[in-house]
RNA sequence: GCCGGCAUGGCGCAACUGGUAGCGCAUCCGACUUGUAAUCGGAAGGUUAGGGGUUCAAGUCCCCUUGCCGGCUCCA
């Protein structure tokens, strides 16, 4: 028999296997004509096949599939769990259970106990195809899965091929008596034998989850894990994990005293502190600089406005679930308690972008004054529900650096291309270098404003200008507003997470709505396009980025506290104030430590608040007129003197740059 | 909003099955004056998130509210 490995031919005898041709330990599956199967798949004449390794992405992830399996059986051994869904997902795995008291930490040891000694029994993982008749039998007590099954015959009947119409499967666990275990409803494929995931697994935490994603269905117990092909892997990855950790935001607002969430306010409300405050200020100075410089004209609107506008602008239409609820203002009653004045609502804003318009539209305006740049730091507030705050990243208070721009169609394109290059420039002077963009476009059904040929025009017209930037472009399909179609900037931080930044969005919706319009060169009256561009997103969830993309080591040019002088001895305490205030006259932040601490205790104090620049001298650095540097990791410049410290510590202030 | 967990001085933590709150750091006072991550001694500080209940007795048990944490759903 005839097939081809990796391209090339091989002769293998009849019935032969993935086990006879990859005896490798490390090949756990393959690829067979493009699929991925069990190596137990007996070969047929002309198949084209590939390894799989266990540390490939296709390995990885048929690797923790296999232990969802065997958390499963570890579930069912243990408690009287009905069987959801258990796919892979980043980092590992996890599988849902209909289970009537909800799991605990220390269930979570028990299954993982469990988990253990199956493992170490040395199960199988064996195919066996069956009809939809046999799967519905063996599977009678397991009613999400004969859901699946019913959900399946349903899309067959449509026609619909994607759910898995090929053959039905179910997987065996087979211990070494031949004796099986346990079974799953499952496409597969799988590792071969349990021992595979010996020392590289661990179950990480337990919640609820609704039965397909569906808020009106039952809460399953979703119990998450991960997966690795080595003890040293899952290490790797729990440091990894504890890495994040440590630059948590919220860890580190608290024990740098940047901000803080006073339960007395109300959640998803923060409070910035004087340090947080100095850092907030700083790049807020130098976004209004940068925006002056590109053109953009100030503006300042109200935090609250009247229920009409909202209904103009359509947010209390689309989106008034996310708005906080209206306050009732200035009804009068008569002394009988007859209404006497009707009163009105007024809201908190959600969006500026109606403040905005009014002023666009507050005189005529002419082809002349586009593009018009509108930006404000914009106070915004949002609904979120009680279970999705999170820190600086999701608030319901918040300040956006938010512009609307107001262009005509022929200057759209130019627009966008420049707003791009801005908003890159801008997020690279934070340090952020590694981006990739995201095109979202209209979704297909008929939820959206504006004819389907403007959007395609504007939705290609974004993803010229996309492209031309040359980093990676990913495309979102369906994933646009109602509105318009926008490009959204990807960050990714120190550690290798990607955060959502900036967005430019392309709005059809308001300047109909408020029926803007300009006077062009032709004496006639056009409808200009409104742009929306936040480049931090919200000030607030950019300060918590940059927080944990630093883990608190702010570059000189953000820190609090630039410059911490620590005196030898009590000797060069003026010394040290001269030189300080040097450093103050040219505005820098600096501190120059008096306390009576011993110096060690001060330079442990310093470091662990994160100040860039400890400034250290005793007699010796006086003598020769100069001072020690110590920097956050440790090392040390000896003997710098005084005029070469200044200039080293503005030249790293003044270049953003990080020390 | 849903499920589960948590809530003790400024911060980090302790207090066995209910028996009238301890420690470290920080703070304040005093002593010490010291070349690169914690000097020593002393003092002050909480009625245990808020409210209600059970009990002779509640930080420990029950209920409600608020906030936080992990997920789910959501994120204009």
């Amino acid at each position: 028999m005839q097939i081809t490995v990796d391209g090339e031919n091989v002769t293998l005898e009849p019935g032969g296997d993935g086990f006879e041709l990859f005896p490798d330990k490390n090949i756990i599956a393959m690829f067979v004509n493009g699929e991925e199967v069990d190596l137990a798949y007996k070969f047929q004449e002309n198949d084209q096949t590939s390894a799989i390794t266990i540390d490939s992405d296709a390995g990885l992830r048929i690797l923790r599939h296999s232990v969802a399996h065997i958390a499963a059986q570890a579930v069912q051994d243990l408690y009287e769990a009905k069987l959801g869904i258990g796919p892979p997902i980043e980092d590992g795995f996890y599988y849902d259970f209909m289970i009537d008291e909800p799991l605990t930490e220390q269930d979570l040891a028990k299954i993982q106990k469990r988990m253990k000694e199956i493992v170490k029994s040395s199960q199988r993982f064996t195919r066996r195809v069956v009809s939809e008749a046999e799967a519905r039998e063996e599977m009678s007590a397991e009613p999400l899965k004969l859901e699946l099954l019913d959900r399946r015959s349903e899309s067959l009947d449509e026609g619909n091929v994607e759910v898995d119409a090929g053959e039905l499967t179910i997987y065996d666990n087979i211990d070494r008596n031949g004796e099986t275990k346990w079974k799953d409803l499952c496409r597969g494929p799988h590792v071969p034998n349990t021992r595979i995931a010996d020392k590289g697994f661990a179950l990480t935490r337990v919640s609820a989850a609704y039965w397909l994603g569906d808020q009106s269905r039952q809460s399953l117990q979703r119990v998450y894990g991960t997966a690795w092909p080595d003890a040293e892997s899952l290490a790797e990855y729990k440091e990894r994990l504890e890495e994040a950790a440590r630059r948590d935001h919220r860890k580190l607002g608290q024990e740098l005293d940047l901000f803080s969430f006073p339960s007395e306010i109300g959640s998803g409300l923060p409070v910035f502190h004087p340090k947080g405050g100095i850092i907030r200020q700083v790049m807020e100075d130098y976004s209004r600089k940068k925006h002056l410089e590109e053109g953009y004209e100030f503006v300042y609107t109200p935090h609250i406005s009247k229920q009409n506008l909202f209904e103009i602008s359509g947010h209390l239409q689309w989106y008034s679930e996310g708005m906080f609820p209206p306050m009732h203002i200035d009804s009068e009653y008569d002394q009988e308690g007859e209404l006497k004045k009707q009163g009105q609502n007024y809201y908190l804003k959600p969006m500026n972008c109606p403040f905005h318009i009014l002023i666009y539209k507050s005189r005529s305006r002419s082809y002349r004054e586009l593009p018009l740049r509108m930006f404000e730091f914009g106070s915004v507030y949002r609904y979120e529900k009680s279970g999705v705050v999170h820190g600086l990243t999701r608030v319901r208070g918040m300040t956006q650096d938010d512009a609307h721009l107001f262009v005509t169609q022929e200057q759209l394109a130019e627009e966008i291309e420049k707003v791009l290059q801005f908003v890159l420039d801008l997020l690279r002077d934070y340090g952020l270098n590694d981006f990739y963009l995201e095109l979202s476009s209209r979704d297909d059904g008929d939820k959206f404003v504006g004819d389907a040929k403007a959007w395609e025009l504007a939705t290609e017209t974004l993803s010229k200008v996309a492209s031309a930037t040359g980093l990676e472009l990913v495309a979102d399909p369906g994933g646009a507003a109602f509105y318009g179609p926008k490009i959204s900037v990807q960050a990714k931080d120190a550690i290798g997470r990607t955060w959502q930044m900036s967005t430019i969005q392309l709005d059809f919706n308001l300047p109909e709505r408020f029926d803007l319009e300009y006077v062009g060169s032709d004496g006639e009256k056009h409808r200009p396009i409104v742009l929306h561009r936040a480049l931090f997103g919200s000030i607030e969830r950019f300060f918590g980025v940059l927080t944990e993309h630093y883990a608190g080591h702010f570059p000189p040019w953000l820190a609090p506290v630039q410059v911490a002088c620590v005196p030898i001895t009590e000797n060069q305490h003026e010394y040290l104030l001269d030189f300080a205030d040097t450093l103050k006259e040219q505005g820098i932040r600096v501190e120059v430590d008096l306390s009576d601490e011993r110096m060690q205790k001060k330079i442990r104090n310093h470091t662990m608040s994160k100040i860039p620049f400890i400034v250290i001298a005793g007699d010796s650095d006086e003598a020769e007129s100069a001072v020690s540097f110590r920097y956050r990791d440790g090392t040390q410049r000896n003997g710098i003197k005084l005029e070469q410290a200044v200039e080293e510590i503005m030249d790293a202030v003044a270049s953003r740059e990080q020390v």
